[in-house]
DNA sequence: TATTGTTATACTCTATAACTATA
DNA sequence: TATAGTTATAGAGTATAACAATA
């Protein structure tokens, strides 16, 4: 959407508020499943890729290694992971989702992307589809991409 | 992009790293015309609106009324903003850009979008085109639109 | 000596509450 | 008494540094 003077506002400043606004309503969701929003960032790292360590999974998902401890510490006790001292290491602890983690992933996504798709409806069909198309391929990029010349 | 099982990743959790980059992308930038983040934030909701209070710029924004105090003294002392009493209500500051600041404002934009505009490259560019009509349509919603049945 | 995970500490950002000057 | 702006305080979130166990 062009300014007045032909130009258009930030990339950033446009998906900030949306972002924000999308972790919002989110929010409620995950309130009423329990779990917290990190717990559910930490639930969708590790279904489909288990038994990782702790510091796999916290480069994985852009955490430092010391704020995932108290999350994991909740799911463990949740029961919606185990998390195991590596045999052929000791001082490692290798994670997986457990079944309960990953029926509760599934249900939380589905409702907080029941409500996404709501919002999304707000677009033209051939807009929306290439919005998420757009939106999953930038996502993908490595982080040197967005500062090459800076 | 589609999940092995059919599903998307949650657009939240897509747009979420993407705005941390793009802003990382921000702050050299910024850095090197010695303004800070929200110091040009507030430069592009007084280009265009001048003369508003401190109170309804700050609504505009979304920030705290007391949080853009600091940033509107560094402004001010750069002579990038003025700030007059108002003499109908001497309670009152208004605020409209300078010249000064309206230049640095362009400044920054074109640098900041240039870089933007490099990344874009990477999407075919029927994609590229929609995700900014897409992107300007949802920010503009109201925050409501999103919660509606959370 | 280096590494995994943990705990303790410090720092940054933001929100809340208390104050002033005008109305 | 209510409001615009300011200042001071407190809280949440995050990062940094020091530590224990194992390699």
């Amino acid at each position: 959407m062009a300014d007045h003077d032909g130009h258009r506002p930030d990339l950033a400043a446009m998906l900030q508020p949306l972002t924000r606004a999308l972790i919002a309503a989110e929010l409620p969701v995950l309130a009423r499943h329990g779990i917290s929003m990190w717990g559910y960032v930490v639930l969708n790292a590790l279904d489909g890729n288990p038994a990782g360590t702790q510091g796999a999974l916290a480069q994985a998902i852009g955490a430092d290694k010391t704020r995932i401890i108290a999350i994991l510490d909740e799911l463990q006790l949740m029961g919606l992971i185990s998390r195991e001292r590596d045999p052929a290491d000791r001082r490692a602890r290798l994670l997986s989702i457990t079944r309960a983690g990953r029926e509760l992933r599934l249900a939380v996504r589905a409702e907080i992307q029941a409500n996404e798709n709501r919002v999304l409806t707000r677009l033209p069909a051939a807009d929306r589809q290439a919005f998420l198309r757009a939106a999953a391929a930038l996502s993908a990029l490595p982080a040197e991409e967005f500062t090459r010349t800076a």
